[in-house]
Order: structure tokens, then C-alpha cells, then sequence
RNA sequence: CGGAAUGUAGCACAGCUUGGUAGUGCACUAGCUUCGGGAGUUAGGGGUCGUGGGUUCAAAUCCCAUCAUUCCGACCA
């Protein structure tokens, strides 16, 4: 592409409304524009980009025996509402009415049009397994959209879905996609990490999570530094220590004012692993008091599941007010008018220090078999310095976007949308399905936080909207354009297509553009053009090679291969 | 949805406190000089000051409302 006669331009300043450095590089060099909260333009630059991701993708879904299909994006609400996820989505979920006042919705995810999709052909075990997918816009009406491409409210995504006869199969199936998914993140040079995660609104038997590393992400990686598990933070767990402590008998000591637990382990000259705090919640609409080690945060992925609850949030002074706490200093000592859910670990805790529910007061040297209780589990986030669960090594933390999803979803979807099949003896079967996402905006944020520097992108060479810039210094000499002009063409009957900066603008400027937009090559015809001389510099590269023009050529195929 | 901030030319911003002719840099047009790392200079073009209302002789500036955008939180496959 030549850049005198093209839709090209760049800006010099970053936004005033953009924090990520994905966010800010993108749109300053031309690849995407803001067009509201969340939703983006993508310019010509921008999609040449996701075309390339999703070529590798094709490629990729295809080998693993997946076929394209493509679905509406407008539905009816009654799909979702069949599948009981029309609550579960609630206000994200675009909603509007057609003229006849029906209720239509943009779909934020396909389960249950794809089993409608995989139920015209499936109606008998012989009709097993199939595997479809698409790359298609989603809506999801975010709360807060933010980080560029990272967490928008319109983006394209491959969704991929799985059918099979049985469990069996479903593994099949699944270990398909899951490499498949594998190549794909290899083949587009993300560095990423495979973490189980919570199957959260899909349902399901399984989900684990293909995290871009990078520290804009937004989940928590939890990671051990001695064996390869891997496991978002909502789900991880760790191994408990005894305390080997002799136990003590439990006092009752004055803290004035102390109602945070930093303040009490101050007051006590104690570390924070010595206490337990609580944490007034509404679970539901009902008081429940949680109990852990004051230096932990509670879960409420964990909670959740573990009261069966779908709603949690800190309680009210109305509340409170039901039970015998009191705020600031609740323990769990004779505590009542409430649930009271204790975590695990504090089990495993001697002498440790809690409320004493009196103003100004907590127990020190409390043991368990001073606290009563109506429950207990695993309700606290781990924390780095935890014991690995597998192995026994020390977990650290490293933060994560969500480029890669897949799910083990069972028989929920097809049970749903009555999605069976009749097995060898004559009997009806649920169809068993699984579910596979890839955000591709997101993917391409992912890496532009992954690969830049300084002056702008630095784009692997097969995911670059252009693999190699060529940058005339005067355009305006008959020299150095001839030059130009023969690269271009040869390159272009190679197959690989320059972009071509023959605008009659300074060096600096063309040489910055270059690397602002994230070229991952550029050949310069300068002064030396007349003795058959060009310079080759890789993106990553700090100087220029002097090489005669048909190396140059060359040395771009070879890096093209 | 709670808390905070911002909205002035294509982009980034100043002006607002203390009301009185709409400003700067980049970008754009024309000229001259310059020409291998975001040039210099001269002359220009481009504005419903987010929107609506109010106060005032007079509002970008003060007041009220509203919309939009961003940040912190809540939420989030």
C-alpha cells in the first residue's frame, strides 16, 4: 500500500480518554477510534490485524474438524428465557422491542442457538460427534467498560460448540478444541497461562481460562513456583497448616476503638495471621456472619456455591440489627440471629484472637472449641506464600486478561432446548455439549500490552497489518523512487505487500510512524539508493544493516516464511 | 448503582477563581528556507465554548438541570 494515496494518519498525542498503553497505542496509530463508552471503530490498519488473528484461528478450529457457521445477532428474548439464562444476564444483555413489541436481544452468547443449529441434524447416535463455530459480534451491556479492546461492549468472538453422545466424548471433544487452542495462542505468540476456573453464568462441569499474562489484566493468576498448577484466584485453594501451638484459655481483653483488624493486631502487638475477622454479609437478604484469618479476603465465588446463594453484598444496620453483633467487634462466641459460616483454615488456628460482640472488647487465646458455628468450608481467597495444594511448593501471583475460554457444559443446554438424541437401544439421550470462546479485539489488545516499547507497537510478523515497511527519505528524487518503486513491485509479486511510505514528509516522521504503528520490518532507500545500497532493520532491532537491494528482498522472504 | 473529575477547532490543552471582542501547540492551506529521527518562518482557513434553561446591560466564565466521557468502587462469561 502506498501511503500518499491511502486512508493512513497517526497522532502524536495519546488520548485524553484512554488509560491502557493497548488502548492509547492503538487508536493513536489509526488501527481503532472510539466511537461510544466500550464500542470501538475498527479502521483499515485495525482490521488487517483481526483478519490475521482470525486466519490463524480458522486455520486452527478447521484442522481440529470444527466447521463455520454464522449466526444472527439479533434474537428473540424466549431462547434465553427457555434456558433460564435470561435472569442470569439480566441488565448486560442488550434489550429492545421490534414493531410488533416483541422482545429481541443482542446475543452476548450462542449455547442456545447453537443447539437448536446442531439439533437439525442430530437425531440419532449415528449423528455423533459435531463441532461448529463461528467468529461473530457479541453484545454485552458491561457496567463499566474500560482498557481499550480489553472489556467492551461490542466485540467479535469465535464461539465454538461441541456435541457428543457421553462424557466420554465430550472429553474427546474437548481435548480437540483445548489443543486447537493451544496452537492458536502459539501460533499468535501470546504469552499465556491455562487456569481452571468458575463456570460462573455458563453452567457446567468444567472451565478453564487461556490468560494473556500482563499486569493490566484484570483476573489473578494463582501460580506455583515448584509444579504447573494454575488457577484463577475465584477458585483457587491451598493447603492448611496446623498451628503447633499448645492451646491456651481464652481471655477477654479491652480494645478500645480497635474495630478493624489492623487495629486490634496493632493494639496487640500481633501479626493479622493471629486473628480472625468477620464479615457481615447479605447473602439473599439473610444475615450471614463470615469468619477468617484477618489477613484474607472472603471469596465470593466460594461462598456462592458453597450457601447455594446468588447474591452477596456487605449487610445494613437494619440488618445487623437482627442478630447479637455487634459491629466492629462480632465474634463468634455465643453470636445468634444469624448464620454464622466459618472458613476452613481457622480450624487449623490455635490461640487466635477474635470479637468478643461486647464495644471495646475482643477475646484473646481463642481456640475452636470456644466458637460455635453453623458451617464450614473453604470461603477465602489464597494469598501469595500459600501452599500449593498440589505439590506442596509456594503459590505466587501474576495478574491475567481472558483472551481463551473453554467449558465442559454437560447436558444443561441441550436438556434446555430439548436437544436429544436416540442412543443404540432406542432411548432418548441428552446431547452432552461444550463451549469454547476467543475474544479477538481482546487478543489483539493482549498483545499490543505484551509487545511495545517506547516509540509504539512491535507486532509478530505474521499477526502485523503490513510484515514490512519501506520508507523513501526523498520521495521527490528519481533516484530513490525508482529504487522504492522496484522493491515494491517485487515484493508485491512475492506476495508479501509493503507499506509503502512515499509521502513527501521528513524522515523522522515516516521513521516514527513506522515504528509507532509496529512494523515489524522496514527496508529505507536513502542516499545510497544509486549504488544499489538500502538499509534493513528489524522493529526489535537498535540499527540499521547496509545490504544491497536484493538481499534486502531477500532477507524479508526468509523472515516472512 | 455509589463516590470523584472532565467536556473550549481534527488532536492535546489554556482561559473560568475576579463576567466585558475565542486563545496556544500539533494537524490543515499557500509561500520561502530546510531536508536521514515527529523542521523553521511568514500569511491564512477552521469554533452552536456538550445541550437546555436561569441570573445579568453583558456568560466559555456565575446558578440549576440534563447528556456524554473518564477514574475509584459495586458488577462482570
Amino acid at each position: 500500500m502506498k501511503l500518499n494515496s491511502s486512508y493512513f494518519y497517526t497522532l502524536r498525542e495519546n488520548p485524553n480518554d484512554e488509560e491502557s498503553v493497548s488502548g492509547q497505542l492503538l487508536i493513536r496509530g489509526g488501527y481503532i477510534k472510539k466511537s461510544s463508552s466500550g464500542i470501538y471503530m475498527f479502521l483499515p490498519l485495525g482490521l488487517k490485524v483481526l483478519n490475521n488473528i482470525e486466519t490463524v484461528i480458522r486455520e486452527e478450529m478447521e484442522k481440529a474438524g470444527s466447521q463455520e457457521l454464522l449466526m444472527p445477532c439479533l434474537l428473540p428474548e424466549d431462547y434465553y428465557i427457555s434456558s433460564g439464562r435470561r435472569d442470569n444476564f439480566g441488565s448486560s444483555m442488550f434489550s429492545l422491542k421490534d414493531r410488533f413489541n416483541k422482545t429481541m436481544v443482542l446475543g452476548p452468547t450462542h449455547e442456545e442457538l447453537f443447539a437448536v443449529a446442531a439439533g437439525m441434524k442430530i437425531h440419532s447416535y449415528k449423528d455423533l460427534p459435531v463441532s461448529l463455530y463461528q467468529m461473530q459480534t457479541k453484545f454485552r451491556d458491561e457496567p463499566r467498560p474500560r482498557f481499550g479492546l480489553i472489556r467492551v461492549r461490542e466485540f467479535i468472538m469465535k464461539d465454538a460448540y461441541t456435541f457428543d453422545r457421553d462424557l466420554d466424548g465430550l472429553d474427546e471433544s474437548y481435548g480437540k478444541i483445548f489443543q486447537a487452542y493451544k496452537n492458536i495462542f502459539d501460533r499468535l505468540h501470546v504469552d499465556y497461562k491455562i487456569v481452571r476456573a468458575d463456570t460462573g453464568v455458563m453452567g457446567g462441569l468444567l472451565s478453564e481460562e487461556f490468560q494473556a499474562v500482563t499486569p493490566i489484566g484484570e483476573d489473578t493468576l494463582v501460580l506455583c513456583d515448584n509444579c504447573d498448577y494454575a488457577s484463577n484466584l475465584e477458585v483457587s485453594t491451598h493447603l492448611y497448616q496446623d498451628d503447633q501451638e499448645e492451646e491456651k484459655e481464652m481471655t477477654l481483653v479491652a480494645t478500645p476503638g480497635c474495630s478493624s483488624i489492623n487495629d486490634v493486631a496493632t493494639f496487640l502487638k500481633l501479626d493479622t495471621k493471629k486473628t480472625v475477622k468477620a464479615l457481615l454479609m447479605n447473602v439473599d437478604g439473610k444475615l450471614t456472619i463470615f469468619f477468617i484469618r484477618g489477613d484474607r479476603d472472603l471469596n465470593e465465588t466460594k461462598v456462592l456455591k458453597l450457601t447455594g446463594g446468588k447474591e452477596l453484598n456487605f449487610a445494613n444496620d437494619e440488618l445487623i440489627a437482627t442478630s447479637n453483633a455487634v459491629a466492629g467487634f462480632t465474634g463468634p462466641v455465643g453470636l445468634t440471629g444469624c448464620k454464622v459460616i466459618v472458613d476452613q483454615e481457622v480450624l487449623h488456628m490455635k490461640n487466635f484472637v477474635v470479637g468478643a460482640n461486647k464495644e471495646g472488647y475482643h477475646y484473646v487465646n481463642a481456640n475452636v472449641s470456644d466458637i460455635s458455628y453453623d458451617m464450614v468450608g473453604d470461603i477465602s481467597n489464597v494469598v501469595e506464600g500459600d501452599i500449593c495444594p498440589v505439590c506442596g511448593g509456594h503459590i505466587h501471583f501474576k495478574k491475567g486478561i481472558e483472551v481463551g475460554n473453554t467449558f465442559k457444559l454437560g447436558t444443561k443446554y441441550s436438556k434446555a432446548m430439548n436437544l436429544y438424541y436416540q442412543d443404540s437401544n432406542g432411548t432418548q439421550q441428552p446431547v452432552v455439549m461444550g463451549s469454547y470462546g476467543i475474544g479477538i479485539g481482546r487478543t489483539m489488545a493482549a498483545l499490543v500490552e505484551q509487545n511495545h516499547d517506547e516509540n509504539g507497537i512491535i507486532w509478530p510478523v505474521n499477526i502485523a497489518p503490513y510484515k514490512v515497511g519501506l520508507v523513501v527519505i526523498k520521495a521527490s528524487d528519481p533516484v530513490q523512487s525508482a529504487v522504492a518503486e522496484k522493491i515494491y513491485e517485487e515484493l508485491n509479486a512475492a506476495g508479501i505487500e509493503p507499506l509503502y511510505d512515499d509521502r513527501d514528509e521528513r524522515a523522522g516522521v515516516k521513521f516514527k510512524d513506522m515504528e509507532l504503528i509496529g512494523i515489524p520490518m522496514r527496508i529505507t532507500v536513502g542516499k545510497l539508493a544509486g549504488e544499489n545500497k538500502v538499509e534493513f532493520r528489524k522493529r526489535t532491532d537498535s540499527e540499521n544493516t547496509l545490504m544491497s537491494v536484493e538481499e534486502a528482498i531477500n532477507t524479508v522472504k526468509e523472515l516472512c516464511l
